[in-house]
RNA sequence: GGGUUGGUAGCUCAAUGGUAGAGCAGUGCCCUUUUAAGGCAUUGGUUGAGGGUUCGAGUCCCUCCCAACCCA
């Protein structure tokens, strides 16, 4: 019979929220602005941690993660990104604003503490707080201290839940933030230039890929999101740059799945005067780097959700170089000497479904996908590809029906191509005609054009971060590896 | 696009077709060295949305939404 007299209805998280309001408003009441000013700290919470001195003074701040109440005593946590540092007060030796903000404090809370060094009767190195001060008041409660954050949905779309209450989450981004930094530093080091080139493309060039669209009102035309930088970075190596590289992302209207995400980030390099060959010893050099710069060389070991070990990843020197022709045979003997209504057959044997690859050579590299790649799981070079499936390299003198370049496969998973690039611009705008077939509006002709200027024969790669990074980690989803995968709307 | 699994309190998870529960978080009280603090008490639910079957649905059926995995 009390039903409905009060309207307002209330959900449980609004009666937290509502709690956590009137905290603030009490704060208020005394003066303290919830939402504090800049605050002078001694370091992050790792530094001081590191710079402990029993006695002397300290300033830190954070986010308060956990909250022990012992009556007259309290014991918070105080965690940043990298560090979490115990704060121990005695409420009978704060100031009356002090005072105030521990009465009110939740955990979420921002709190900037001002105290000395001191050392717990269990013996843990903490700061005794003489002044706290709010610099912001959550509203909402944080996740669960324990468990964390276990809902991939939430996990994905409130990226920040993830890292608040989930330290893996925080160390593998950690991991990726170190592999792109230390990409660029080995590149630099090896006097490549990085630039910038368009990410807005009237014709996106440089891969196979359905392209977003887009509109530019002023010049009322319609551009692409790139695919590739690929055609711009050639066209500097026509402008005279020995060695240039960009390291950013690339668009492709395509499915999403554990391996693809719409956007993704993607280093291309090109060097002046080098080959395929000089590429791949580049890449390997690199990763080698990467993976012991992690600590995680020369073996790599990936694990399921009980921590067992489900695979291990060599990358012990020197790595796999191996021809395509060869690989397929060996996994199909006698492939090659199959005509097209065999090798139909056989792919029918083998329980392969090739209804949507029309071409002999597409059928081939189904086999190649399915019975290959995905069952090399240390890293290979995969040597002379036929020329169908790369129309921007040069192809091989000794066999022209295969192309200079090599892909990279690791971990099932196709890590980086690279090649000795096409410079004879008369066969360039061939293959890539012949590509195009009706869709001839999709040519780059200014691309091509440049091409006739002279573009210095170039070795050229390609490496997906965040598949790298995946492979690196041990990251099962790419969505993993990128801080804000693209969802549906809810 | 197809298949499988899932969506229950802020978080982590329970619940033969038969009164929707626990831990944490929250609230109140006790507690001056805790650390997943403890003790006592206590609040909190449109079970993803909408239909249907049934005396009775979190549970069975249908449609839809979102997600994860597999396949294309």
């Amino acid at each position: 019979m009390t039903h409905s007299m009060n309207m307002t209805s209330h959900s449980p998280l609004d009666e937290l929220i509502a709690i956590r309001r009137q905290k603030l408003q009490a704060l208020r009441d005394q003066g303290i602005d919830p939402f504090g000013a800049a605050f002078e700290i001694t370091g992050t919470i790792a530094e001081v941690v590191t710079k402990f001195q029993e006695g002397s003074t300290v300033t830190a701040a954070g986010r308060i993660t956990a909250y022990r109440n012992m009556g007259k005593s309290h014991f918070l946590d105080l965690s940043d990104l990298g560090g979490r540092i115990q704060v121990y007060i005695n409420t009978k030796e704060l100031d009356e604003k002090s005072l105030a903000v521990v009465t009110q404090l939740d955990i979420g809370d921002f709190l900037g503490v001002e105290g000395n060094y001191f050392t717990t009767k269990t013996g843990e190195q903490s700061i005794k707080g003489h002044r706290l001060l709010m610099l912001t008041k959550a509203l909402r409660p944080l996740p669960d201290k324990w468990h964390g954050v276990q809902d991939p949905e939430i996990r994905y779309r409130q990226r920040y839940l993830d890292l608040i209450a989930n330290a893996p989450s925080r160390t593998l981004f950690l991991q990726r933030i170190a592999i792109v930094r230390e990409v660029r530093r080995f590149l630099e080091e090896r006097s490549f230039l990085e630039v910038e080139t368009p990410m807005m493309q009237a014709v996106a060039g440089g891969a196979a890929a359905e392209p977003f669209r887009t509109h530019h009102h002023a010049l009322g035309m319609d551009l692409f999101l790139r695919i590739a930088p690929e055609l711009y970075l050639k066209r500097l190596l026509v402008a005279g740059f020995p060695k240039v590289f960009e390291l950013n992302r690339n668009f492709r209207n395509e499915g999403i799945s554990r391996r693809h995400n719409p956007e993704f980030t993607m280093l291309e390099a090109y060097w002046a005067f080098a080959d395929f060959q000089k590429m791949s010893l580049l890449v390997e050099e690199m990763i080698c780097h990467l993976a012991s710069h992690l600590g995680v060389g020369p073996l790599i070991e990936h694990h399921n959700e009980e921590g067992e070990v489900t695979r291990t990843i060599n990358l012990t020197r020197p790595w796999r170089r191996e021809s395509y022709r060869n690989l397929v045979n060996a996994a199909v003997p006698g492939w090659f000497e199959l005509d097209l209504e065999a090798k139909r057959k056989r792919c029918a044997e083998l329980k392969l479904d090739i209804t949507h690859c029309h071409q002999e050579f597409e059928i081939t590299q189904h086999v190649f996908e399915k019975l290959v790649e995905e069952k090399l799981i240390d890293p290979c070079f995969v040597t002379q590809v036929p020329k169908e499936l790369v129309p921007l390299a040069k192809l091989n003198t000794k066999d022209p029906t295969t192309v200079d370049v090599y892909e990279l496969i690791i971990n099932g998973q196709e890590i980086s191509p690279g090649y000795s690039e096409l410079n004879d611009p008369d066969l360039q705008r061939e293959r890539l005609e012949h590509q195009a077939g009706e869709e001839q509006q999709s040519l780059d002709h200014d691309f091509l054009e440049s091409l006739e200027y002279g573009m210095p024969p170039a070795g050229g790669i390609g490496i997906g971060i965040d598949r790298l990074v995946m492979m690196l980690t041990g990251a099962p989803s790419i969505r993993d590896v990128i801080l804000f995968p693209h969802l549906k709307r809810k």
